[in-house]
DNA sequence: CTGTATCCTTTTAGATACTG
DNA sequence: CAGTATCTAAAAGGATACAG
């Protein structure tokens, strides 16, 4: 299903990045905190097939690859960003409905 | 993180049904299809912890539990609607996609 | 009706090593 | 640089039983 794609943190914050712009692996790598070379290779795969990135190989020695959004990642990038600034931007209310809930255990 | 909150398919599609208005425990589990007791229950106490979702009990026999969205969860909604509606939208486009990168393999 | 607890199986994730 | 393969440990998920 398309929503198991979608509710996936890493694609989330993969699609952030590149909504900035095109960038290579081992750069997404640094700037996707947490992320293992392993959870990267796999969700770009799956974005990959699903049509919404795009992997280019240029023959530099060593490899240069690029990944970039398609214009169908880009439409679904327009949806995801009022999600994570929605999570930046009430991430206290967040923590401090978390502290009363578990203030009332 | 509340990244990896969002990034669940349960909490997802639970948030749909709930901005329809309140709904009771068995009805979400009908009407969210493949969602076991288990896991209906897990998200929604997560998602009451994260103060998105509340809870009201009815002292009725047997009891009779609502639950709904609170202000906070509504305007998580606003920006989770947009996303499913492109999922919707976009579904055959990924099918036609993943089946062009299987073929190319 | 609305859950929790437990057991057990299946997935997933992390670390490491290795390749073009 | 950009990955894949493998192994293991941890986590998640399903089925069942039971309780207020």
């Amino acid at each position: 299903m398309v929503f198991e794609r979608l509710a996936d943190k890493w694609t989330l914050l993969i699609i952030r990045v590149l909504r900035q712009g095109p960038c290579r692996f081992n750069q997404l790598r640094r700037e996707i905190e947490g992320i293992s070379q392993k959870a990267l290779s796999q969700t770009l795969r799956k974005l990959e097939r699903d049509g919404l990135v795009s992997r280019t190989a240029f023959p530099t020695v060593p490899v240069t690859v690029e990944y970039a959004l398609t214009g169908l990642g880009d439409t679904l990038s327009n949806r995801i960003t009022p999600l994570l600034s929605w999570a930046e931007d009430q991430i206290q209310h967040v923590l401090e409905a978390q502290r009363q809930y578990d203030s009332r255990q």
